[in-house]
DNA sequence: AAGCTTTGCGAAAACCTTTGCGGAAAACCT
DNA sequence: AGGTTTTCCGCAAAGGTTTTCGCAAAGCTT
C-alpha cells in the first residue's frame, strides 16, 4: 500500500519531463505543444490525477470552508437552512464546517475562535439565544473576516444578513386569530434580546391594535427555547384568571409544548383555545389537530445566506445587505372559527 | 488590510532568528535555550500565532476530514447521528463533511468521488436506499481507505459497521401488538434490498411464529422511504378485504405518513387499528394519539460510528467489527389493548 | 549567414511547517 | 593549551501546486 494519491511530480517522473510542464499541460497552457499537452493529459486521466487541495489551499491561502454555527442542529428548522447553505456552497467548491452552539454563549465564543484556527474563511452564524454581546463577532468585522448572520442577527454590526419576516408572520396571526373570533390573544416569546423576539412583538401588537384589541402584559409570555420551559409558560397562561383563547409560539418546539400542554389540562383546540406556531410543513400536519403555522422558507434561507456570503467574500468589501424573506401563514384546523360568544 | 494569519516566518522575522528556531521554541525543544523559547513564545501568545492547518496537512498528508454521507440530512434520525459522530471527530481534532445522497444512489458514487478529490481521510456511510451495488465502496475497500457503515450496511464488504437491532425490535412490536389484541398486523417496509428490511422482517415472522400467527404476505408491503409512497401503502393495506388491526412502518416517515393516512379514513386509532413505528421521541409524543415506537439510540450509534473509523485509521489494518445497539419499545396509546372481538 | 522572434520547456520561488543534520561557539576535560 | 563535549541555533529538504523568469533551439527575416 504505497501513496494514495498521485502527484504532479509523480506524473513528471514517469514522462521524464518537469513538474512545471505537467502542471501546464493539464491546464492546456499555451506553451506547451499538442503533442506534450495530449500525452500528459493521457496519462493524468489513467492515473486519475487529481491536484492536491492542501497544496493549493496553501498556495492561495485559502482553505474553501465555511464556519457555519447553528444554535442546535437536530431540528428540522436548522438542518434545512444547512441543506440550503451547503448548496449553494457546494456549486462553489466549498464546505461547510457546522459547529453547533447548544444555545451557548461560551460555546458559541469557543466555537469562533476553533474554526478561526482551523482557518474558515469566514462565517455564517445563528446566535444563541444567550449571545447579548457581540465582542466575539466584532473581532471578525474588525478583522474583515467575512461574516453574515441568519434569522437571529445582530443589527449593530453591520454585516449582512438574511431573516424571514416574523413581524408580518405574527400580525397576520393575530389578526388571523382575531377575525376567527379570539379576543384574547396570548403570545409566547423567546428571549427578549433577540432580534426575532423583538419583530414579532412589534409584528403582535401592530396584529392587536389593527384588530382593535387592547394589549394585556400578561397575555405575552418569555421563555427560553426549551420545551420544558414552554410548558411552564404555557402553564402560566393557562393559571390567569381571565385565560387566552388564542396561543401563539414563536417557534416549533414552543408550539408543540403548547399543544401538548393545552391538550393535557382538558382544553379542545381549537374550541377552547385556538393555536397556531411557527414550524415547518411536516409536523404542522401530523399533530392533531393540524397545527396552523407560518412555515419559514429555511432552504431558501441557507441559500441566500450563502450567496451574501460569496458576494462579500468576493467583493472583498462586506456590504450590509439585508435579506428579508416573505413567510406564509398557513391555516389548518387548530384555528378554525370560534362560535360566537355571548358578550360578558 | 494584510494577511489574516501570521506564520513562523513572521515570528521569526521579528525576533531576527530563524524559522526552525521559533518552530522549535514553540514546542519546547530542548536545544533551544529557556531564554530564547520564553522570548518567542510571548511573542507568538502575542501575535495569537496558530500553525497553519493547510501547511500541517501537507507535511503530515492528512486532512483531518472525514467524509460522511447520509441519504438525507433534514430528519431527525440522520443528524442526530451526524451530531453524535461529530462530537467524536471534534475530540480528536478531525472535521466531518456531510453529504446527502437524498437516496439517490448516483449522488452516492459522485459524493464518494467528490469527497475522495477532497482528500477525505475516510467515510462514515449510511447507504441510499437504491444502492444495490457496491463497486464504489469496494474501490474504497481496495486502496485501504477506512470505510464504516451505520444502520444501512453492506455485509459482504467486511466494513466495521454499526446497527440497531431492528429484528429484535420488530419483534417486540409484534408480540406487543399480539398481546394487546391484534391478530392481523401489517408491516410497511423498506425497499427489499436493504439490510434492515431484511433483519426486521425477520423479527417481525419470528414475532408472528412466537405468537401462533400465520404469516399472511398480503400484509407485508413495500415502499420507498417517501411520505407519497408511504401512503400509498397504507391505502392499500386498508383496501384489503381482510383488513389488517395492526400496522407498524420501518421509519418515522412512514409511521407519520400511516397515521394520517388511516385517520383520513376515518379509522379510529388504536380502536380500530392499533399504530407503531420506528421514531424519536420528540414526534412520537406530540402526535395524536402518542406514537407507540421503538427509539433508535441515534446520538450513540453515531458515537459509536465515529469510534470505529478512528480505530480503523489508527490500527491500519481494517477490522470488521459490527456494533449491535440494543433498541428500546416505548409503548403509548397508539397501540392500547383493544376490547376482546367475537372469534370469527 | 547573421540577427531577430517564436516555440517549448525547466528551474526556482512562494505558500507554511517539521526535523535530521551540520556547524559555530562556548564550556568542559586533562 | 589543546582537545573533546555540550549548548544553541541555522540550513535545507520534504510535502504539492502555481507561476515568473530564463534559456535553448528552432523558425523567421533580410
Amino acid at each position: 500500500m504505497g501513496k494514495r494519491h498521485i502527484s504532479l511530480k509523480d506524473l513528471a517522473k514517469e514522462l521524464g519531463v518537469s513538474i512545471s510542464t505537467v502542471s501546464r499541460a493539464l491546464k492546456n497552457h499555451p506553451d506547451i505543444s499538442p503533442d506534450m499537452t495530449e500525452k500528459i493529459q493521457a496519462l493524468a486521466e489513467e492515473r486519475n490525477y487529481t491536484p492536491n487541495p492542501l497544496a493549493m489551499g496553501l498556495l492561495r491561502q485559502q482553505t474553501k470552508m465555511i464556519g457555519v454555527i447553528v444554535p442546535d442542529i437536530n431540528t428540522h428548522f436548522y438542518s434545512s437552512i444547512i441543506s440550503g447553505i451547503e448548496k449553494v456552497a457546494e456549486d462553489h467548491g466549498y464546505f461547510i464546517v457546522i459547529t453547533s452552539s447548544n444555545e451557548s454563549k461560551k460555546k458559541e465564543i469557543i466555537a469562533v475562535q476553533n474554526l478561526l484556527k482551523s482557518r474558515v474563511e469566514g462565517f455564517i452564524v445563528c446566535l444563541s439565544q444567550e449571545t447579548d454581546d457581540f465582542a466575539h463577532f466584532q473581532k471578525l468585522v474588525n478583522n474583515e473576516i467575512p461574516l453574515v448572520f441568519f434569522d437571529r442577527v445582530c443589527e449593530e454590526l453591520g454585516v449582512p444578513s438574511v431573516l424571514a419576516n416574523g413581524q408580518d408572520a405574527t400580525k397576520k396571526i393575530t389578526k388571523h386569530f382575531f377575525e376567527n373570533g379570539c379576543k384574547r390573544i396570548a403570545y409566547i416569546s423567546g428571549p427578549e434580546h433577540l432580534n426575532i423576539s423583538q419583530n414579532r412583538k412589534v409584528g403582535y401588537l401592530n396584529g392587536l391594535n389593527e384588530c382593535g384589541l387592547e394589549y394585556d402584559e400578561n397575555l405575552m409570555v418569555h421563555c427560553n427555547l426549551s420545551i420544558e420551559d414552554a410548558k411552564l409558560a404555557t402553564q402560566e397562561l393557562l393559571q390567569l384568571e381571565n385565560k387566552p383563547d388564542a396561543i401563539f409560539g414563536v417557534n416549533d418546539t414552543i408550539a408543540f409544548a403548547a399543544m401538548i400542554e393545552v391538550k393535557k389540562q382538558g382544553y379542545k383546540i381549537p374550541e377552547d383555545i385556538s393555536l397556531a406556531g411557527f414550524t415547518d410543513e411536516f409536523h404542522s400536519t401530523v399533530v392533531d389537530p393540524p397545527l396552523t403555522s407560518v412555515s419559514h422558507p429555511t432552504f431558501q434561507m441557507g441559500e441566500e445566506a450563502a450567496k451574501l456570503f460569496f458576494e462579500s467574500i468576493e467583493k472583498g468589501k462586506s456590504n450590509n445587505k439585508r435579506i428579508m424573506l416573505p413567510i406564509d401563514l398557513v391555516v389548518r384546523e387548530s384555528s378554525a372559527k370560534k362560535k360566537a360568544k355571548p358578550f360578558i
